[in-house]
Order: C-alpha cells, then structure tokens, then sequence
RNA sequence: GCCGAUAUGGUGGAAUUGGUAGACACAACGGACUUAAAAUCCGUUGGCCGUUAGGCCGUGCGGGUUCGAGUCCCGCUGUCGGUACCA
C-alpha cells in the first residue's frame, strides 16, 4: 500500500479523544448508592461476550459486535437512559496453559500480556466501555465468587414439588443420610465414562471434543471419577422460560432441540426373573416389537446372557468399549450387534422375543434398552434387515401402501385392542393400559445430559472441596479464594490424575484430609460475568441487593440484560449454561429475575476477502490494527457496520473500507477546507441561517431513518441515509451550520471521533454551535412536519406496467387522481384500443388502470 | 438424513401492510482539474433491441393467487450453518 496523504487527520484526533474519554471518564456509569446515582433515570445494559484474550489479538470479527453495542450505548446515552456497557477477559483457558507448559513460565503472565493487548486494541476503537468495571475471571477477587457460586450448586438440591432449587439443608434436617444427600446435590461425583486426553492431560466436554481433536489432538474414552452439574433438573424450566425473551427464532429452536425433550412410555419387559424396562416414543407399535436391544453396557447384560452366547457377547462389550463416541457413529454406516441368547416376553401380547446387545443403543439415552419395532424404525429396520429379525406391521400409513419401513403416524392393525386407532389414541389407550396393568407409565426423556464440570488443568479455579475419609466437604466461604499453587512445570501428569496433584504441599492438609484437584471448565467464570459487571468490587457478594434491582431490572418483565451481543457458536453451550446458573442464583434468591437475557442478537460471520472463513493457514486474516494505521478507527468501525446486515455472513473488502473512509472525508471537508500551508480552516459555505425547507427535509429524514434504524440493528441502511444526508448538504454552495451538526450528532454514535472534532471546531467559530461533547447532548428532536410534502409523485400504471409519472396533490381524493391518471397522454395511448375495466387508487402511490 | 438460514446487477447490498426493483456503496467506463499521477469533482452503468423517442425481458427454477408478487401459497434446486443411530 503506497504512502498517501490522508483525507483528514484521524491519526491526530482519535487518539486524543480517546484519551479524552478516559480522562473525563465519560461513559462511566454511578451506581445505586453512589453520589452521583439519579434513580430517576431509566437503565439500558448492553453487554458484548467478553473475549478470550488469545495471543493472536483482536480480530475483525471482535469489532463487529462491538460496534453495534457502542451505537447503542451511545445512542440510549443520547436518549437519557443510564447504560451500563462493560468489557471484561474469560481469561482461564487451555492455550495460555500450553504456551505455559512449553515456557516454563506461569500461565498468569502470558495472560496479562494479551489481555492488556487486548485492551490496547479496544481503546483505540474508541468503544463506550465503562472501564472502571473490568472483569478478569482469574482475578483472585472474581475467583472468589466463582467458587462461591459453585458452593452454591453443591449446597442445593432441586425440589421436584417445587420445581426448583432449595438449600441441601432441608434435606439434613428431614433426616436423609449422607448418601442419600449427596446423590441429590445440583453439584455431585459421579463416575461416568469421559473424553480424555492423554497429550492435553484433561477431560474434555463432548462439546469441545471435535474442536481439539481438528487441532491434532487425541480423545479417547474412559471411565473416571468427575465432578457434574444437574443442568437436567432444569431441563424443563430452559424450554419453557425460552417463550418470553426477545432471541431469534432459530437460536431458541436450537436451544430447544439441543434439550430435546421427547415424550413417550416406559415399558416392562421381562427376561426370565430380571425386568429390562425400556423407552419408547412410539408405545402404539408395541404389538410389532420383535426383539430387544441393550446398549453393550446395559448392566442387565450379564444376567441374560446364555452360556454359549457368553463369549460373542463378551467380545463385542469389549469392542465397544475401545471404540470413542466418534467412532462410534462413523462407523455407523452398517449396524452391528450380537444376540445373547436371551429372550424377553412383550408385556402387550406374551410373545417371546430374542433380546440382542447392540452399539447403536446408547446407555446414556432413556433406559439404554430399547424395543425394537423394525416396520416403523428406520434403524431397527435397518438391523432387523441384516439380522433377518421378524418385521411385523402394525401402523398402516395413510394413503399409498409404503415399501419397507414407515416411521410417519397412521392407523393401528395388527394391534388387538389398538386395532382402527390413529396413532395419536393409540399412544394414549396403550399408555394408559400399562399404567392400569402396572407395566409401564408414561414418561418424558430429554437429550440433555448433566453438565461434566470437572478438569484436569491447571489454569483454572480449583474446586473449594476437600476429601475426608472418602467423603467430601465444602470449604467454608471464609477460605475462598482458593488458589492454585505455583507449579515447578505444567506439562501433563500423563495420567488423568490432575496437574493440581503434583502440588503435594498444597493437597495434603493432614489427617488424611486432601484437596480436591479438578478444577472448573472455563464456561465457569462465564457463566456469570454479566452480573459482576453490575457491582464489579461488591466484596459481600457476586452482586448486591441494589445493584441487580437496578440493573438486572427487577421490577422489568422478564428482566435481565436488555441486549446481548455475540457469536451465535455459543448459543447452546455458553447460553444455556448461563441461564442454568443464573436459575440457580435466582432460586436461591441472590438474583431477583429468573432469565439473564432478555434480547440476544448473534452477528453474521466475517469471511475473508476470498470468501472464505479467515484463518492463518489460508493468510486471509484482517488485522484490525492495519485497518485502524491506514484508515482510522471511525472508517473501522463504520465499514463493519455497512458491511450488509449485522445478522448475514459477509466477506471482507478494502475496497469497502475504502468508501466508508471517502464517505468520512467527505463529512470532513464538507466543514473544513486546506489552505496552502495544509491546515484545515472552515468552509466559507457554512453559514448561521435557518435551514431552508430542503435542508430541514433531508436532515429529518435523516433524524427518523437512523433512529428506528439504530432501534432495529440495521446499521448498514441507517449510514446510507446519513450518506444521502452528506451528499445533499455537501452540494450546495451554502450549508446551514445547524444542519452540520443535527448531522453530526446522529454520526457521532457511528464514527464518534470525526464528528466530536468537527463539532468542536464548528463550536469554537460559531455561537449557535453548542462546545459541549456530543457525547452528552440529547439526541436530535425529530419534527415530521418537514416531511410532509405539497405534491407527491405518483406512479401510473396500465395493466400493471408502469408508463408514466405524474404529480398530485398530497390530499387529493380518489377521484381527482383517477381523472388526472386518465387525463395522462401515455395512458391514453396505451387504452386508445382497450376498454377501461376498472381503475385502482392507491393513494400516494399509484394508479393502475385495467383495459382490455 | 433431520433442523435452520439464504438465493436480487460485474460485487456488497436497498426496497412499509403485496404497490415505481436495483437506494447507498464498490468496481468499470467517459469527462474536468493537473506538466503528470494521486486525491477531488461531474457523468454513464441490470440485459436485449433502437440513432433518438421508445419498447421488450428481468429478483434461483416450475406452477398458483391478485388489478398488481422480490414480497403471499404449492412444488423443486443450489449455497451456507447446526446436528447426527436420542429409540
């Protein structure tokens, strides 16, 4: 890129309004409780997903979400609301523990230099942050809180009745036994067979299995003692409480198939002495079931399986156990299984059927058994087809008879009492059949699995936990923050035994008392920022009192964040860990709204020049840093935001850049001119008048336009107006001052460092001209009397074709503008030859007139 | 496979409740200024036919509703994203 001069001086100005912000301390915002606080003011948060601060820095993706919340925040500020717009670090992670283990030095230190990298960057974007909030979820002060809100988890338990979580205090005092109460708690032990990593020397979620194992890393299956979160509990509760808040369609569905609650019936079966209860959502087909399927780790195996079936079925248990979930399913091209020469007789009409072991039955899924209706399964028929296991029909589909396996609903046959039913009372009648008969009952299952919360790590918060005598305990709340120990090195144990472990000095307290040594997944200092930004130094609590009445809007219904922006890859995970936490809290009541998110709005992906993701390996990265160097951020910031719409993918230009920052230079140079020397002076075209009708029309125009615009997102459309505005204005050979700066203000949310030094230095000459920040001032009043017009254009059509264009009168009556349209030359050429059938008015737009 | 999003000029994208398709930009071309270039300013720019006037066609494809469809309905196709034996 060759070295040009700049169309207006943003290196000088920017920096020095940034610094200005800071200094003045501009978009700090007062508590409840504070000096300066008004109650009388309505609250706006807008919150952006804080970062991971990686060491690669900001991308352009960052600025993209960014930006629309600093037009928010400093639009709503305009509108007199109090806003609470903060910016924190989800600074626990796995990468500054690798560059740890590769250094030797504490990941604490790798951590501080990119976050205030990351700082760097976003100061110099000029964003509204309150920065006297900033979170960092390693802090010892937030660390704290983390802990403490786990304690929380470990110290309830959810109250069916009730349908929520209560203190575990209940349960001591109506008598339980400790076991019995620790099978209860919303945060337990369980052993469950986990994705672990020998190279990362951790446990994996499902979730992030995938993207680890793209990175070069091995996964592999194994049975270990972990920490979970009920998150089941609240399964229910996650779908239905979706209903009120103002998310996209498509992110609340997705939410809610990732719950996947699907209703059905358990059915017994008997196998000999044992009872293998299994889950069905079709109980209207259980007169076809003709044979039985246990995951390979069902427990009941063993006690089923016949002597010269032992061996087959002992072979494939072990097959499966070696094989990942992974595995498991791409593998799934044809199905496998083995019978174990047991047999189980269906409850509905005493038939014996073979029960087989087979891995496309999931032991974590219902009752991990199934029954298998092969007629009207698709994966049952698939196995029965390779088996050669009987197929019975027993729904007939409506309409055509269907070849092969039909999964729709239909008519019950075959099916004795069943028999002439659609499915729908079918279910209910063989439902309530069972029930009545004592073998079965309806039953709701969900696709949620509990929450896995422990890891292996180092670089994370360590579990406020110790063991005594096999048992655990939470540490009193007057030892948080527990900290981690320095370590000599960070390299893995090798083991699943966690890095923690290696601290022997730290673990053992004596008495053979030991700490635990998991420690949280870094969803779990995210799970809550939000509500620390509210009271970021409250230290009685992760928020106080007033300050969640205040901000999390106790008395708003529902309540919550009033816009949360962020990268729709977290709206199941991050998302739905955080309402379960924050349902919790709000149980418990130490929050008073029961969902943290009222709107959520996830932007579109920014794909490289090419039209590919961005990434390294293709060298089709953006550095924000060299967009700000040769354009300024206000170009930055408004570039991203006329891209196309927030919510679309959308590929990269400079070219792009280019115009928006031609845009500003115009805005620029419509109030200043360079002289010889190359100093900016102003324009001799800029006069202290009363704009004229024309003037006023399109700078209220503009005023509407990017209002509801802002109010919508749809900042792309919102900068077109303010360009037609600017092209308007710059044309004339006089421009009215006030103009400018109506102008100038509804820029200034968009590109706020151009328009506050244009208003200075148009301040500094002009008395009309408020000196005042923009920053402060009141949004523009929008008068829709310039709007109105005497005459419209409207358009005349014949037989739907547009063929002329004629002016009326804004209040003219039907018939004036029938007989004007008639009266029109071209439409009369067009009808010379036709009979006019009808003629349609449409006031302020067109006429058609329908001839044949 | 299932779920969701989406399809408009050379490109990114605009278009109230169905009512002038292509706003605003980018790119391209032509012109002005300049010794020259950059920057800036002015003009042209969906396709086809036509010297002009003007006409015909045109919002992924095929139907339909309507005076009128990018927009609504039915049936497809492509692209992107999510998910995957969940019984």
């Amino acid at each position: 890129m060759p070295t040009r001069r700049k169309q207006f001086p943003f290196d000088e100005f920017e920096p020095r309004w940034q610094a200005h912000w800071e200094k003045e301390s501009t978009f700090s915002v007062p508590n409840p409780g504070d000096a300066d606080f008004d109650a009388a003011k309505p609250k706006y948060y807008v919150l952006d997903m804080f970062p991971y601060p990686s060491g690669a820095g900001l991308h352009v993706g960052h600025p993209e979400g960014y930006t629309a919340t600093d037009i928010i925040t400093r639009y709503k500020r305009m509108q007199g609301y109090n806003v609470l717009h903060p910016m924190g670090w989800d600074a626990f992670g796995l990468p500054a523990e690798q560059h740890a283990i590769k250094t030797g030095e504490h990941p604490r230190i790798n951590t501080e230099n990119n976050t205030a990298n990351f700082r760097r960057q976003l100061k110099r974007l000029g964003f509204a942050y309150d920065w006297s909030r900033e979170v960092n979820t390693t802090d010892p002060s937030y660390v704290k809180w983390t802990q403490w809100i786990f304690l929380q988890l470990y110290n309830s338990y959810f109250c069916e009745e009730e349908n929520k979580a209560k203190p575990i205090k209940e349960l001591e005092d109506a008598g339980l036994s400790r076991e019995e109460i620790d099978d209860r708690r919303l945060a337990y032990v369980a052993e469950t067979p986990v994705n672990w990593s020998p190279d990362l020397g951790t446990v994996l979620a499902n979730e992030e299995v995938e993207e680890w194992k793209e990175k070069g890393h091995t996964v592999e299956r194994r049975p270990l003692r972990q920490w979970m979160l009920r998150i089941t509990a609240y399964a229910q509760r996650l779908i239905d409480e979706l209903e009120g808040l103002d998310w996209p369609k498509g992110i609340k569905l997705l939410q809610t198939n990732w719950i996947g609650r699907s209703e059905g019936a358990e059915v017994d079966f008997l196998i000999g002495e044992e009872t293998v209860t299994v889950f069905t959502t079709r109980p209207d087909t259980l007169f076809g079931a003709t044979y039985m399927v246990l995951a390979p780790e069902h427990p009941l195996v063993s006690e089923i399986t016949t002597k010269d079936q032992a061996d087959a079925v002992a072979a494939y248990q072990q097959a499966c156990a070696t094989k990942s979930d992974l595995e498991r399913t791409e593998l799934a091209k044809e199905k496998t299984g083995v019978f174990t020469g047991g047999f189980a007789i269906n409850p509905v009409n005493g038939k014996e059927i073979p029960v087989w072991i087979a891995d496309y039955v999931m032991m974590g899924y219902g009752t991990g058994a199934i029954m298998a209706v092969p007629a009207h399964d698709e994966r049952d028929f698939e196995f029965a087809s390779q088996f050669k296991l009987e197929v019975i029909e027993v729904v007939e589909a409506p309409g055509e008879p269907i070849e092969g396996c039909f999964a729709g609903e239909g008519t019950s046959i075959n099916s004795g009492f069943l028999d002439g039913l659609p499915t729908k009372e079918a279910k209910a009648k063989i439902t309530a059949w069972l029930e009545e008969k004592g073998l079965g009952k309806k039953s709701i299952n969900f696709k949620l699995r509990d929450w896995l919360f422990s890891r292996q790590r180092y670089w994370g918060e360590p579990f406020p936990i110790v063991w005594r005598d096999g048992h655990h305990e939470a540490l009193p709340e007057s030892e948080l923050p527990l900290l981690a120990p320095d370590l000599k090195d960070y390299k893995p144990t090798g083991t699943p035994e966690p890095l923690l472990s290696k601290a022997t000095d730290w673990v053992e307290l004596g008495d053979g008392v030991m700490r635990e040594t998991n420690t949280m997944p870094q969803w779990g200092g995210s799970c809550w920022y939000y509500l620390r930004y509210c009271d970021p130094t409250n230290p009685e609590a992760p928020i106080g009192k007033a300050a969640d009445a205040y901000w999390m809007g106790e008395n708003q219904n529902p309540g919550g964040v009033d816009l949360y922006v962020g990268g729709s890859e977290h709206a199941v995970l991050h998302l739905l860990y955080a309402r379960f936490w924050h349902k919790v809290l709000f149980d418990l009541g130490h929050v008073t709204t029961p969902e943290p998110f009222q709107r959520y709005f996830p932007p579109g992906l920014i794909m490289g020049e090419d039209g590919q993701k961005m990434s390294k390996s293709r060298g089709n990265v953006v550095n924000p840093d060299d967009v700000v160097e040769l354009y300024g951020a206000d170009s930055l910031r408004l570039y991203e935001m006329f891209m196309g719409p927030l919510e679309q993918v959308k590929p990269w230009s400079m070219k792009g850049v280019e115009g928006v920052y031609r845009f500003l230079g115009k805005v620029w140079r419509m109030v200043l001119v360079q002289d010889q020397e190359g100093d900016w002076n102003l324009s001799e075209k800029l006069k202290e008048q009363d704009p004229d009708k024309a003037a006023n029309k399109v700078v209220h125009a503009t005023i509407k336009k990017v209002g509801e615009d802002i109010e919508s997102l749809s900042f792309n459309t919102a900068i077109s107006q303010m360009m037609v505005c600017t092209n308007e204005l710059s044309k004339r050979d006089t421009i009215p001052v006030s103009s400018v700066v109506t102008l100038l203000e509804v820029l200034s949310p968009f590109a706020p460092h151009i328009s506050e030094e244009l208003n200075a230095r148009l301040g500094a000459r002009f008395d009309s001209v408020s000196s005042e920040p923009l920053a402060d001032r009141e949004w523009p009043e929008l008068d829709e009397s310039y709007l109105v017009e005497d005459e419209v254009e409207i358009v005349l059509q014949v037989n739907g074709k547009v063929r002329d264009k004629i002016m009326v009168g804004k209040d003219d009556d039907k018939e004036t503008v029938e007989a004007a349209a008639l009266a029109s030359e071209k439409v009369q050429n067009f009808i010379a030859d036709l009979t006019v059938r009808k003629v349609i008015v449409v006031p302020g737009r067109l006429v058609n007139v329908v001839a044949n």
